[in-house]
DNA sequence: TACATAAATGACTAATCCGTCATATGACAT
DNA sequence: ATGTCATATGACGGATTAGTCATTTATGTA
C-alpha cells in the first residue's frame, strides 16, 4: 500500500510546523510591537536565553523575522508580510473555533 | 522566573498545530477538490482507514472540515473559508522560502 | 435478528519535538 | 591580548505526537 502523491503536503505543513509553537508565536507577538536583542525577549517573556536563539535561528531561517547586528546585540524583528494577513484569517477562525481547538485531543493532552 | 503573558501564544499555536501534519494536509487537500467519503480518502491516499478517521476527527473538531452522512458512509468536506485564503499566503511565502524551511534543523529534516 | 460494510475509538509504542545544560563564538572595551 | 557581555550551537532526555492494531459502534439489508 504505498503513499500516494499530496498535493499542499509536506512543504505546507512544515510552514505551520514553524507556527505551531506557543513560545515562537509569542516571541512573534513581541516583535509584532517592535524589534528587539535576544535579552529583551527572553527577559520579557520570561524565557532561557538559549530556547529563545533556538528558536529565532528557526523562525529566521523560515522566513519569519529578520535581523541585523547592533554592537554586542543583535536586533530582530517581524517580517509582517506573511504573519499578518494570516493573523488575521486565524482570529476569524478562532472567534468561532477556539474552544473546539482546546479540545481537540489529538492535539494534546 | 515566571511566564509572562503571551499575546498570541497559545490558541493560536493550536490552530497552526492542527495543520502542521502532511497527513492532515493532504486530506484536506483531496477535499478541497471535492468532498469524499472516509474509505475514499484512505484508498485515494494509501492510508490506514482509522489513521484518517483520527485525523478526520481532530480537522472537524477544530473546524476545518465538516461531515455529513449518507447512508453507511460519512461524506467530509473542506470548510474553504478558512483553509483556503491562508493557503493563498502560504503559498505566496513558499515561494520565497520553501528551501529554507527544509533546511531548518529545528523543524527537522 | 443476523450479517456486512463503514467509520470511530482506545491503547500502545516508535518517532519526534522541545527545553535545558554545557559550551562555543562574536563583538566590543580596556 | 584579556575580559565581559551578547548570542549561538550541540547534545541529551523527558514529554508529546502520530501511526498501528484490536476492537467497537453505526448504518443498512436480507
Amino acid at each position: 500500500m504505498t503513499l500516494k502523491s499530496i498535493e499542499w503536503g509536506t512543504p505546507h505543513s512544515l510552514f505551520f510546523k514553524a507556527l505551531a509553537n506557543p513560545a515562537r508565536m509569542s516571541i512573534m507577538s513581541l516583535l509584532h510591537t517592535e524589534p528587539r536583542s535576544v535579552t529583551e525577549i527572553f527577559e520579557e517573556l520570561g524565557f532561557e536565553q538559549t530556547m529563545v536563539s533556538h528558536h529565532l535561528r528557526c523562525l529566521s531561517f523560515c522566513g519569519f523575522v529578520k535581523s541585523n547586528r547592533k554592537g554586542k546585540s543583535k536586533i530582530y524583528s517581524l517580517n509582517k508580510e506573511t504573519i499578518v494577513p494570516i493573523l488575521e484569517i486565524v482570529e476569524r477562525h478562532l472567534v468561532k473555533y477556539a474552544s473546539s481547538l482546546y479540545s481537540c485531543d489529538v492535539l494534546e493532552r
